[in-house]
DNA sequence: ACCTGAACACCGTTCAAGT
DNA sequence: ACCTGAACACCGTTCAAGT
């Protein structure tokens, strides 16, 4: 009984029975133990789950530094979502709070890099990377609860058009992704017009 | 006992005591009712927990359609914004999901609006306009839960820099908003150099 | 000193018993 | 038919009692 080992199978146990399975009373029957056994590695539920989400991240690739850096924050932002929507009993808690154990400080530190690349300016890196990671949080937990899908918006969608574009879908998640990316190459390097717009999202739009 | 006596009563309790007396039991006895007595106007306490949010949400003002596009938008989010955290029991709703009773429903209308007027393909209106809500939810979230201070974010900020930003400070998520809105302006018009930009930000940044 | 499990102070919601 | 409150099936965490 190790945190590592408490972790690992709390998240296995999230990817077979889903985020309610995901109490101390529930772990600890998973793991054999009292509950109050978990305490003794973690200080609370919330230590728990920050170390399980870690976990999931750790499956993300650190992308190649000599890809485009544009391209590298649309992978690692990418990548965390999909690696989170493959852990559905912790995907929840990575939405709610940036997973900030080691390997999510790694993959921080390529975005930050990416932006100081970019050409930002030093003082904007950091709230740059803040709202690409809240931006992400947002699009997750829409994924999230799109399991559930949200009757209200179905509502709204249908008011609005009758082809609906799926709430918390990759396309949408993708789309603001673009719009955040392109924000960014305009505030480095303003005047210029942004010639690699679109280059590396899934879809060519110019015809729709 | 109405719902929306119901309703008003959770708002102000939730102002004077936090998002932990949001609870049936909590309502109930503040009502001086029986906690069942609220399921009679309620289903369940997420719907409860809606009129609420929209409660709030009805102090934000329709911004004039007179204004430009992008400082319509610019408007209803941060005055969303500025309304969930005058409400701090129900702020951390509003930023879980997007509030959609009749007031949330009307100021999504002046975000579609904005955004097809500033030249948005019909069919990219919608997924912008869920990028900025999704944001925005973020944003609020990240200063809802910036009230506890997290000391992951802390430890990030330290390595990164001294100065520290403040993570869900308004500054921020102006900033990023900036940066969807000109992502936007240049999916709406590319190639066009923004002129605009930063036009609207409470600060000038052009010389930091 | 270490570990356990009973207990505390809660939840949202159901449902049977009262009026 | 309407309304109440006891009860159900849970929570995270504390803490006293055991080993």
């Amino acid at each position: 009984m190790t945190p590592a080992v408490i972790a690992a199978a709390t998240l296995a146990l999230g990817d077979r029975e889903g985020p309610g399975a995901m109490s101390m009373r529930r772990i600890a029957a998973d793991l054999g133990c009292d509950p109050m056994a978990i305490y003794r590695h973690f200080p609370n539920r919330q230590a728990l789950l920050d170390a399980v989400a870690d976990l999931a991240v750790q499956e993300v690739a650190v992308p190649a530094g000599e890809k485009p850096w544009d391209e590298r924050v649309r992978a690692v932002l990418t990548d965390v979502r999909a690696a989170a929507l493959r852990h559905p009993g912790i995907a929840g808690h990575i939405a709610s709070r940036p997973p900030l154990g080691s390997a999510g400080q790694k993959l921080a530190a390529v975005i930050t890099g990416a932006l100081a690349e970019a050409g930002l300016a030093p003082g904007d890196v950091l709230k740059a990377s803040q709202a690409l990671v809240a931006y992400s949080a947002a699009g997750l937990r829409m994924a999230v609860e799109a399991g559930a899908p949200d009757e209200r918006w179905r509502q709204v969608n249908e008011a609005l058009e009758g082809e609906t574009p799926v709430v918390g879908s990759a396309e949408q998640f993708e789309y603001g992704l673009r719009l955040l990316l392109n924000g960014i190459r305009l505030e480095a390097h303003p005047g210029e017009a942004s010639r690699t717009a679109g280059a590396y999202s899934g879809q060519d739009r110019s015809c729709s």
